[in-house]
DNA sequence: ATGGTGGGCCACCCA
């Protein structure tokens, strides 16, 4: 079984190029960020006559969520616990959205930007990944066995090698030690990065913003990552970043990551 | 190629 995480940064102008990533490395399940569309305006025929099935969650044009599986796609969840909101009046954000899938628990994540260290966005950040982690230790404390993936844009580079350049991140968000913590804080949970090992930096990148020719010149972040229980850890058999599909006209600012399970 | 972001959508926000 093959499963993937890719942040489209816009379904309905990638739709295209999804339908064809999913073909060209045989993807049962992608977990899909920043559809930007309401439910309504999802490209649901394109996806399901290729034999998916689908579940989206998406108010507007900000942020957005979805899972697309052809080996199942069952007991549906939205939000996970305590979910924080964002705003006045305040929203629950389409950023977090699972399924079970082939008997693993897959969830497509859109961790908050952050913006600024003194943004509220910041703050909303922090919370919205220890509220989600809570629920996880939750998750694996009912079922130490349970195969859960938890996928997506974490918005976090947990390492120094995972940005091209840390004296351009300094006081930025993605690499200051709470976020970094945060990240940490998943994994001493018991849910470890299983493309790392199969993807070893320095060098190897997620997203490479789109201004500056920043993909060319190689000066990219990593922060899309999957993160497997023990028992999904233990299937994991490889693992690999499609750099490719960032190149070219009408490319995402991401890159998919694909791991394979035994 | 001597440049230099792109997606939402229509006045800017967000990444």
């Amino acid at each position: 079984m093959r499963i993937a995480t890719w942040n489209v940064n816009s379904i309905r102008s990638r739709v295209d190029r999804v339908t064809a990533f999913l073909e060209r490395h045989d993807v049962d399940v992608l977990a899909i960020q920043e559809t930007k569309c309401r439910e309504d305006q999802f490209p649901a025929l394109e996806l399901s006559s290729m034999g998916y099935e689908y579940v989206h969650v998406g108010l507007n044009q900000w942020n957005g969520v979805a899972l697309l599986s052809r080996v199942g796609l069952d007991d549906v969840t939205t939000s996970f616990a305590d979910q924080p909101t964002f705003g006045d009046p305040p929203v629950l954000e389409p950023r977090a959205v699972g399924a079970t899938c082939g008997g693993v628990r897959v969830w497509s994540l859109y961790v908050p930007n952050g913006r600024d260290l003194e943004h509220e966005h910041y703050a909303y950040k922090l919370e919205w990944l220890a509220r989600l982690r809570a629920d996880a230790e939750g998750w694996l404390a009912a079922d130490p066995d349970a195969q859960i993936a938890l996928t997506g844009d974490w918005n976090i580079a947990p390492q120094d090698d995972d940005v091209w350049d840390m004296a351009v991140f300094e006081g930025k968000t993605h690499v200051s030690e709470p976020e970094r913590a945060a990240f940490r804080a998943m994994v001493d949970t018991g849910f470890s990065d299983v493309v790392r090992p199969y993807a070893p930096g320095p060098g190897t990148y997620t997203y490479w913003d789109y201004q500056q020719l920043a993909f060319p010149k190689k000066r990219g972040l990593r922060i899309d990552f999957v993160l497997a229980s023990p028992a999904l850890a233990a299937r994991v058999d490889g693992a690999f970043i499609d750099r490719e599909e960032r190149k070219g006209k009408g490319a995402s600012d991401h890159a998919p990551v694909v791991v394979d399970l035994a």
